[in-house]
DNA sequence: CGCCTGCATGTAATCGTTTACATCAAACCC
DNA sequence: GGGTTTGATGTAAACGATTACATGCAGGCG
């Protein structure tokens, strides 16, 4: 089946029924009515693939994340979907696994299929991999990490606005032994949390070293880390964890020890996954918006498709305090 | 860059450019070489859509799902994907929304990119779109409904074992008043696992009408089932939901209700999402191995893709109850 | 009436591969 | 040594769309 049956069966040929579907050269009406229902009668759908080879536009999307099982990546996929639907394009998923080498595999795939763009949210992003599609001249967004260049655009999150927002609302409910676990600090936004944290709260003079713990941003590392917190002599009086992962480890130790939250810990998480608000209970976190980030990538990869680089020039996602019921004055 | 440019740089044909490419056909090692060598240096890749267009293999799956941030989907995905990414295949994505229209979408898009197979996972699916697929000679494989066919398999779930193992469990606990939390009931997989309930219950004789309530497969659902539970003279000791977001709901408003799971009521819930072992206390629950699901999938589109029907006989996928914390006896 | 204009449509080249078939040289056999 | 086989490579026709250019026809004009 192909365009040149409907044209036959339209009696016309196969450039005129290239343009009905089109719709962008004039066409008769009486003649784009006859292609169509020959369209219609025949079940027609043109072939792709074709039509990419020839135009050199794929209408395809690359969208490259670390794992789509990780709880912070489905709300992204599914409004960067959405919005790619939108617009007419199409999205293929690269999973790398954490794991470099899928990397290239991905970015390997993505040029094969001549996507029209690519934008890319994983934690290790090795830049000679990604210098691969620039020297391709495709148009490429990093989602937190990366650096702008001619066919490439990078997206700002500011952790830091979250991190200050939680804690002043700790601050203001008196809390002053405020503890952070960290995630893995080879992770550049992970660090950035950090030292927001560090450095937000020795300008109030109130930081102690003691107070930080390192984690990985999955449940073991919180509980770990919570473990240790709750050894030592002065224990602190509130928690903030790099992700909601480990909020959910440390809450779960901290139930384990027959304490509970927030009466006797007060607790906040990062990155409001969905299940932030099932917890037990419901976990105050830091939004970091999916759809946001969605919303910009889209845009930010359409301008550098239409070569207008203009519209490129604040590129930043802020994030703020979720308030539920993890934390409390004492 | 294309085949033509590689091969005037190893000063041979484009046919034996191909060839090295394709390691099918014989070529002379140093012949060969040189093809690599220029490759190499000239980073070259193919345009996978070219190939597609005169092969007529696209190397693509597709996979239907109703959506992504449902969490049972990412498991899914992510096994699919690996399993096709192992046998040199990409997935290509299509979210439905629960929506009929975007099924068809969907649907179009995959046969606009020529799709080797499609695997689809949805709980609406509509037959007419679904016969589309099936007219184009596209293999198809349903997971979970669906009626097997000349291009299309279908794997069966064997919800009603799971339901069966949890009762035994239940019972041995010496329950006797045992609730169900059902599912959307237009749901086909909803209604087996109420009915193997409900029958299972009624051949032991001990089943009563007034524990069965509606839920709708979410959270809110299970929170409003439950509470007419708790409005009962007697009360259920034990309650089975139709999904895992159904039971955390339910869990929800018992401890709401200052009730807690399993001293008062025990709990069962039923897919095992990644969450059901951070409920408070951790869920008994019941495992549909999306992982499996995947491979057979998987194993069927392979089947279906090389005219090999005779492998497709036993598709069946088994659910088992797995102990956690949230069932206790009485 | 002859010519020009402009619209609707057709013709055919093109995109980048694969692959059937053709070619050609070397090797082999009697 | 001529004919045949074999193996390596080249030539060119596909695949199914888009699109620059060609064509043809109708109407307008002087």
């Amino acid at each position: 089946m192909n365009i040149r049956e409907v044209a036959k069966r339209a009696r016309v040929s196969t450039a005129t029924v290239s343009r009905t579907m089109n719709g962008s050269d004039k066409v008769k009406p009486a003649t784009a009515a006859r292609v169509r229902k020959a369209i219609e009668e025949l079940n027609f759908l043109p072939n792709s693939h074709a039509r990419t080879l020839v135009s050199g536009k794929s209408h395809i999307l690359g969208l490259i994340i670390s794992d789509i099982t990780n709880p912070f990546f489905p709300d992204l996929v599914k409004s960067f979907e959405d919005e790619a639907v939108q617009r007419g394009k199409e999205v293929i998923i690269g999973n790398t696994d954490y794991n470099p080498k899928r990397m290239a595999g991905c970015i390997r795939r993505m040029v094969e299929r001549k996507v029209d763009g690519v934008a890319i949210m994983t934690s290790e992003s090795d830049p000679a991999l990604v210098a691969e599609l620039t020297r391709r001249n495709i148009p490429t967004v990093f989602m937190d990490t990366g650096k702008p260049g001619p066919h490439c655009a990078n997206i700002r999150v500011d952790y830091g606005q979250g991190i200050q927002e939680a804690l002043q609302h700790l601050i203001a409910l008196n809390h002053r032994r405020i503890a952070f676990i960290t995630g893995p600090m080879n992770l550049a936004s992970a660090q950035t949390r950090c030292s927001v944290f560090v450095s937000t709260l020795k300008a109030r003079g109130i930081f102690d070293e003691a107070l930080i713990e390192k984690g990985n941003h999955r449940i073991e590392g919180g509980a770990i880390a919570m473990r240790n917190f709750l050894k030592l002599p002065r224990r602190p009086t509130a928690v903030i964890a790099s992700n909601d992962l480990t909020a959910i480890g440390a809450l779960g130790v901290i139930h384990e020890m027959g304490m509970s939250v927030p009466e006797d810990i007060s607790l906040i998480g990062f990155d409001d996954i969905a299940f932030a608000h099932l917890t037990n209970p419901p976990l105050t976190t830091i939004l970091l918006s999916r759809r946001q980030l969605a919303t910009m990538a889209l845009a930010a990869l359409d301008a550098l498709i239409q070569g207008n680089r203009q519209s490129l020039t604040d590129l930043t996602i802020p994030t703020h305090l979720v308030m539920r019921s993890s934390t409390r004055a004492i």
